[in-house]
DNA sequence: CAATTATTGTATAGTTATTGTATATTTATA
DNA sequence: TATAAATATACAATAACTATACAATAATTG
């Protein structure tokens, strides 16, 4: 999809390498004699020039070894590594050698992001999104990723760093795609909200892309929004329907007025998806609010089913 | 439209030349005859006489040099590198005409805004873009814009959704064209993030597109950030230096201690920009940050400038 | 558990390459 | 004529190359 064939052009030589690595060339020099690691091109007579992949690649390396992986098995679980997957059989997702690409592109994703390395977590989802169509990356890849970094997050230090670093480059790529096929819907119109407070915003790409593959334009105002302009919103759109999301715990006294106010006063009906929906539903039903399902695909069923 | 054909006069014998790049005449000469870099015009009897361009050139090929390249790889990175185009001479846009087609965009898009048209707001963003180049169009209109819709929000009660809706599809936009070109750079990392507690985005990617566009890898964390992670990702990425953005005024207890002490750790210098600095540039100064003005273009400059 | 073996980063020796500058000599400029 | 530039050759200071060696761990085995 992007520039796989583009070949860099090779240029640094092994001190600078060293230097913006950190690794001895020393030892750069043994990993590719011995383990075939990184092969450089070469001068006329004979001295390695890098490239930046190639420095990409070394990065790679240092966070794979961080991980307790030795530098002689490091080769296996390298970008170029596990990609000689068979064409995607659409019945056969339980199978082990699935399940196990499936899992080497999270390894792959969970390297990039602890090593803040935009391009290798890049090429890990394309080299996914070449292989399966998006829906499946999302729900294979995207999904487990997302769960496997939240239990990371738990007792990491610098977690905060990485989820910013996650969620920026996911929310460009998603917003790309939410924009492309955004310019083409026509369908019923779907406001989607983030309520105020909760600054999450991935599920909603998820859903909104979800929407827009069902057919249907999205306005799509973002996390953190004040539920007061809402209404206006669904007003000057004349939307379908209104999706709010919150993943956090809504305080009490927000359903029991401003969001029951909004669900009543609104010209179609409103919807609330995200964790809250999990132990709050039955508040949020009083409320006149319709809860969904946490699953995106699921909840976007339930909203078909609703509005038609 | 500008012209690329008006050949430069070549005037300037190797001596004066030397004394503007600091390069030595007998290694300019052998530069010349080793590897081919720079060919200056001659006189009738063999004298050389180099251009401004040429000087240029010899300038760019000076900041190779520094980034580690070796002379002899230099003139591939010269010749094919996307960094040739001419800057529109920003003289020439008080022009009447001119102005009104700006005013005409900004006038379409707060439409828009205040419709929640994506489409009608995409379409007027792309003309703009098909007839001037990025930086023109983030000049002329989107600044303007944000200036024009942030006075209209003052007054407007609803002004909370129209920033989101404005503010989600800026991102999507710039965000896709930060990850198109963030793929492609090569040189020195920059980290960019915004403080805690702000959650402003729109001005980062500004600085961020343009530090692509110097040449810059961008490490983009995303408005919110916790500053006692960051000290983490510089030493991960090993970057040359730190962008902080808010637009927010800083606690002065964050100032003296977080930030104070971010800076005196941080393997490499750390700028703050965004309208924070316009009061608290003084105290930024004490605690060891670097304050950069608020206009991207030149906040950069002085990053460029500081990091040479 | 001690002994053995494997792994892996770094050191060193002996060469060869790269690259900025020096110098000798000749020719052009002012 | 004094200065400056041109070509050509030379040279020294780095820096890279290969190959071998070695010490500190880690893993395995008797």
């Amino acid at each position: 999809m992007y520039n796989r064939n583009t070949r860099e052009q090779a240029v640094y030589p092994i001190r600078v390498v060293a230097e913006k690595t950190g690794v001895n060339p020393v030892t750069m020099r043994a990993w590719e004699r011995r383990y075939g690691l990184i092969k450089p091109e070469r001068t006329a007579k004979g001295h390695r020039l890098y490239s930046t992949q190639d420095i990409d690649t070394i990065n790679q390396i240092l966070q794979l070894l961080e991980q307790g992986i030795p530098i002689s098995r490091v080769a296996e679980s390298l970008s170029g590594g596990p990609l000689r997957e068979p064409l995607p059989d659409p019945a056969g997702y339980d199978d082990a050698a699935e399940k196990n690409a499936w899992e080497s592109y999270v390894r792959r994703m969970v390297t990039a992001v602890s090593a803040f390395d935009e391009r290798a977590l890049d090429a890990a989802y394309n080299d996914a999104l070449s292989l399966y169509p998006i829906d499946l990356v999302t729900r294979m890849l995207i999904t487990p990723l997302l769960r496997e970094m939240t239990a990371r997050w738990e007792t990491f230090v610098y977690a905060d760093a990485e989820r910013h670093f996650l969620d920026s480059y996911l929310r460009n790529k998603l917003g790309a795609r939410f924009h492309h096929q955004s310019l083409q819907a026509n369908g019923a119109k779907l406001v989607l909200a983030g309520v105020a407070g909760d600054h999450t915003e991935i599920p909603m790409f998820f859903l909104a892309l979800a929407a827009l593959t069902a057919g249907y334009r999205v306005v799509l105002l973002g996390a953190n929004c004040q539920l007061e302009s809402l209404e206006h919103v669904l007003s000057r759109t004349r939307a379908a329907a209104l999706v709010l999301h919150s993943e956090l715990l809504l305080p009490a006294r927000m359903i029991t007025s401003q969001l029951s106010a909004l669900a009543g006063r609104a010209p179609c009906p409103v919807f609330i998806t995200g964790s809250c929906t999990e132990s709050q539903s039955d508040e949020l039903d009083r409320a006149g609010l319709i809860p969904l399902p946490e699953d995106f695909i699921s909840a976007l069923q339930l909203v078909r089913d609703s509005l038609s």
